[in-house]
DNA sequence: CAACTATACAAACGATCGGTCGTTAAGATA
DNA sequence: TATCTTAACGACCGATCGTTTGTATAGTTG
């Protein structure tokens, strides 16, 4: 094995690191935060991250990666959990709802705060997180398609409006909540999408009333 | 009067550096914004900021007023003049939609910059902030109300609830159009809002069919 | 054991940050 | 004309930024 205490331990305190950046950065950006106060959070030296890193871009482009890893972790992976169709689909939409409820990142959302932050600064920060949300743009169209396949949405329904109107009533929580009340946009945000897919759903058993 | 000569100037330079922040600041956010790069941008120096603001903090305060200030003027007062009711709910929609469309800021929309980079952060700005978008909410309540008044929406709507989805479609537009596609992204909105307001009104003449 | 490698550190670098200070030029006031 | 006010400036300050350098140390390999 190549993975010998060294590297074992090398590999730990980068893991440690990257999830403290992933925290910091949902509260104040990736560039906002400082390398300064990573070391101090995460008890290091500044100085011990280029022994990781070639430069502040590249730990910038792997915390990009364990925001995407854990997103897939506590959000598309208990959707999958969920019988394919529009009860998937649901549960995705409610995965992420607890995933931003529960306070998993201190700052509520990475990829939000991120996007704000890179969406006019051209770059490989910027393209990998292109690349990133289109993937899950696509994950979420393809969970529509599958649910008017299986015959539970209506086929007049349009997959990508629906997909995108699923993705704007989640990702407002964000927003809403981090200036307001919290509970009230996860409310809002659950109902706008139940009643969304009830509309469009030939079978009312396969949603929760409310 | 008091405003000679002299003070006029200084109200024009006061504008002019004004309008250059909120433009920058849809981009790179309010603290992004250095006073230096402002200076480079207006033509002036860095140091003649100190005679118009105590510190920095005071410019970012004046740019949220002066932002709000253009979205009463390009997004509220453009919807006031349609008649009261779901015609001017739809309105507003419409003119937030023109006013991205039509790239009048650089970086899209400075709130939703700059609410992203202060709403985990304490502090006048954020304050201020939060007054501006809670009052943008409400007008949106004020016009749901009227128009269920009016007849001219079911009254089972619930107001807070389909304001809070009129405002995430309309908002999601930033996010979608910086990285992708951005007129799909408009189409998306304004069909998502229609739709639903449709599916709500008693009257079809009062909506356009698409 | 010796040679090597990878982790981690302190110290310092130039650049840039927000902010201060003293000064100049021009309009207003008397 | 003499006096006062204010917009605007250049030069400079301490702090912090990302980054480089040199070094000490612990684990691996021959």
């Amino acid at each position: 094995m190549t993975q010998d205490g060294r590297r074992l331990r090398g590999l730990r305190s980068r893991e440690a690191i990257l999830e403290q950046a992933v925290g910091l950065a949902s509260v104040e950006g990736l560039d906002g935060l400082s390398l300064g106060r990573l070391a101090t959070a995460t008890g290091t030296s500044k100085s011990g991250f280029f022994a990781h890193w070639r430069d502040k871009e590249q730990l910038q482009l792997d915390a990009v990666d364990w925001a995407a890893r854990q997103w897939a972790e506590r959000v598309v992976a208990p959707a999958m959990r969920a019988p394919a169709g529009v009860r998937r689909l649901f549960a995705l939409h409610e995965a992420r709802l607890t995933f931003y409820g529960e306070g998993v990142l201190p700052g509520g959302c990475f990829f939000f705060t991120v996007q704000a932050e890179f969406d006019d600064r051209p770059g490989a920060v910027r393209d990998r997180l292109a690349r990133a949300m289109r993937e899950w743009q696509e994950f979420i169209r393809r969970l529509v398609a599958q649910a008017i396949a299986a015959g539970e949405l209506a086929e007049s329904a349009d997959v990508a409006q629906l997909a995108y109107e699923i993705d704007a009533l989640g990702e407002m929580v964000i927003i809403h909540s981090r200036l307001h009340d919290g509970a009230a946009s996860l409310v809002h945000a659950r109902r706008a999408v139940l009643q969304r897919l009830r509309a469009l759903c030939p079978d009312p058993t396969l949603l929760p009333e409310d």
